[in-house]
DNA sequence: CACAAATAATTCAATCGTTGAACAAATAGT
DNA sequence: ACTATTTGTTCAACGATTGAATTATTTGTG
């Protein structure tokens, strides 16, 4: 009923195959099991000829390699299966946290094949120089990818705040920065990764937002449309609908801490009542559990409730269930607008999802019309630490899988 | 960063065709004024010999017609300027609602060409019933289009409740529906349209995503994302985003109705208190008005609604204003979480527009986060009357528009 | 009036990617 | 050794787009 079918702009000759190359890759990538080019020739619908041709292309490019055959009973020539390419292309994630810097470098697959973390104080730091700091730990990134056979065909950096479409991060409060031009920052430093057709150089983008596509596209795969909420000073979230993240008309949706759960209730400083924030944000919880706010560091604040939790303080479990409440006030009324069927706990809050599940799940089951016969789901975030590098590297691989012919045409 | 370019199947030399005249006609579709094939060459990327070719398939197939060449300056050939055909396909829009049945032809370009509405109490109506009278309405519509040269390319069907992919009307409580199966009860009656590939004979959705459709694509083009919110007994909304319906999991959002305003306020029919519909549902604005709600219609109680506040009558604008109130506190919500620029008052809530529309705006000035810098728009809808039924023919022809190969091979 | 310049639209042979049928490769079964 | 089966490759036909040339149609100038 939502007719997408016009393309943007002509279709030559040439997009004929450079669409049949990334319907392959794309099938080869989804599939449970190494697919032959006669399995592909069905699931496609391509004659076999031309599934051979397009996966010689794949193979010629390393994006693809072939698998040693499963055994199997009956007459006929053995297939050769065909997966990912563990040397070829990866993807560069990068991340400016308020307390660390990280980097990774993620292959075709999916898989991590390279982690860093650099823990310190940010806040202090200039941003020219935390970029710098980035940069040579990217190096050292680029140079261990280099000996496991890979080349990093884009990078993708993650900042805690809202960052515009040319990457120029517009507010990151809790780093302390405005108006930073990030890719003009870096434009002094040589090249992160390759160039590759089709694949932006850097594309800096909001925290929250690429943890949530990293967890769409983790594996075993999950639903298409979930809210995933990252706990912290403030809460963000990231709305996925579909499979792709919703962004909103300028770039700022998932402002969900400004739900009003008590329209009555503490000002916010956003100039309204009862905001969840102030029921259900990090500093919220801290307090209500009694536990000193200033010099502990997020993440530390976040463990010490998840321990005091654990001990069973009265104080902390108490904290928990009422911002657990407030959370689910809010959560129900997404759920019931946009009709999902699944919450994520990431950030601040995933080391705390066995507190909080369970009064989101009680609000959601007595506020949700449809909670009776059609469940809701409320789980923490399957990608652990550093879920928003995670998901930069991701993001850039995704691209290469969804438009092999740029990568190809690099490659000769 | 959201890559969608893998194609869902096999990319054939005859996709280039299809492909290339949905791009052709859409171009066509979209302008300001009618583009000449040098104008399409320009525009689309395509060199002339090959836009001479698609537009002659074009014409050949009546889905355009050439304008007269508007008069021009300068040396050269004039140029004729190609429009969509007012004699060829249309869309048939359908909508049983509870006090009327509606039928209306919509042609490529968007015009009504035809409406019918039969004004009847539908509720102790069987549903076989009132779609046979309906099936009758459609063929004197057709009959009707037929003399205008047109021919009806598909029909959607609105219906006030919620409907699954299959057509099956699940639950429609205003006309007192429960799993209605609406394309078996019009199996029995001849086709309301004739056959065209790659085009449905009947879809059946529910009215308000079709008002919310027909909204989005209304002349001039409005934001591509918005929310539609409709209220009637129940509050619904049609959430539009990024130019596409969004459906949720189960094809039930848009329910918000029970976005809590009050949570510890009057206990709703879910379940939960303080739901926006105990505030701003019609039952509780004429309540609050301090009219007798037995008896009326619903178009009716509105409409008494509009005349008494029209009048200045006091309780009825204290009504409004509290309900608009209400009402804008869930859209505040909605507009921060979706970071949306327009909301979109239709059905019973767009007579009332010019007093609910001011407390609104007020509300989202005081909780949106971002409406000091980027104002946010609250208007009334601009399709009028039967807005579900032009909603629903407009889905037909736009399928037509977006794969016009299916039309083609049909008429050699 | 003839010619040049400018713009729109058509003609035509070359190119390229997919196709379907035939063929080759590799196995199990009789 | 031969048949049946499945996988993968070869090859000429086909159709859509292309780029260059040509034709069509106007205005402007000498």
């Amino acid at each position: 009923m939502s007719p997408t079918n016009a393309p943007a702009g002509a279709v030559r000759q040439a997009s004929l195959r450079e669409l049949n190359l990334a319907l392959v890759l794309g099938r080869i990538a989804a599939a449970d099991r190494p697919p032959s080019r006669a399995d592909l020739a069905t699931a496609t619908g391509l004659t076999r000829a031309t599934v051979s041709a397009v996966v010689e292309d794949l193979l010629a490019g390393r994006l693809v390699a072939e698998a040693e055959p499963a055994p199997r009973a009956g007459a006929g020539r053995p297939a050769r299966g065909l997966v990912l390419a563990d040397r070829g292309p990866a993807g560069l994630g990068l991340e400016v946290n308020v307390d660390y810097l990280a980097v990774c470098v993620v292959d075709l697959a999916g898989k991590v094949r390279h982690r860093t973390v650099h823990r310190a104080d940010l806040r202090p730091v200039a941003p020219a120089e935390a970029l710098a700091l980035l940069v040579e730990l990217a190096g050292q990134a680029r140079a261990d990818a280099a000996r496991q056979g890979l080349t990093l065909a884009g990078a993708a950096l993650a900042v805690p705040g809202l960052v515009d479409d040319a990457g120029l991060v517009r507010l990151a409060p809790n780093l302390g920065w405005r108006d930073v031009p990030v890719p003009a920052l870096l434009a002094g430093h040589p090249p992160l990764t390759e160039q590759v057709p089709g694949v932006p150089a850097l594309v800096v983008d909001n925290e929250a937002n690429l943890a949530a596509l990293g967890e769409l596209h983790s594996r075993p795969p999950g639903p298409a449309s979930f809210l995933h909420i990252s706990g912290e000073v403030g809460i963000g979230a990231g709305i996925v609908l579909n499979g792709a993240l919703f962004r909103g008309v300028r770039g700022w949706s998932g402002e969900i801490g400004h739900l009003p759960v008590h329209p009555q209730g503490l000002p916010c400083r956003c100039g309204g009542r009862g905001c969840l924030e102030q029921y259900a944000g990090q500093e919220a919880i801290v307090a209500a559990a009694g536990l000193a706010r200033a010099e502990l560091p997020a993440d530390t604040a976040t463990a010490r409730l998840a321990e005091l939790a654990e001990a069973g303080d009265a104080g902390a479990l108490r904290a928990l269930e009422e911002a657990g409440t407030a959370l689910g006030v809010a959560v129900a009324g997404v759920v019931n607008l946009l009709d999902l069927d699944t919450v994520v706990l990431g950030g601040g809050y995933a080391p705390l999802a066995p507190w909080l599940c369970p009064p989101v799940l009680a609000e959601i089951a007595s506020r949700v019309l449809t909670a009776a016969w059609s469940p809701v789901t409320v789980r923490p975030a399957t990608l652990g630490a550093e879920a928003a590098a995670v998901g930069a590297a991701g993001s850039v691989v995704r691209q290469i899988v969804a438009q092999p012919a740029g990568w190809l045409a690099r490659t000769g």
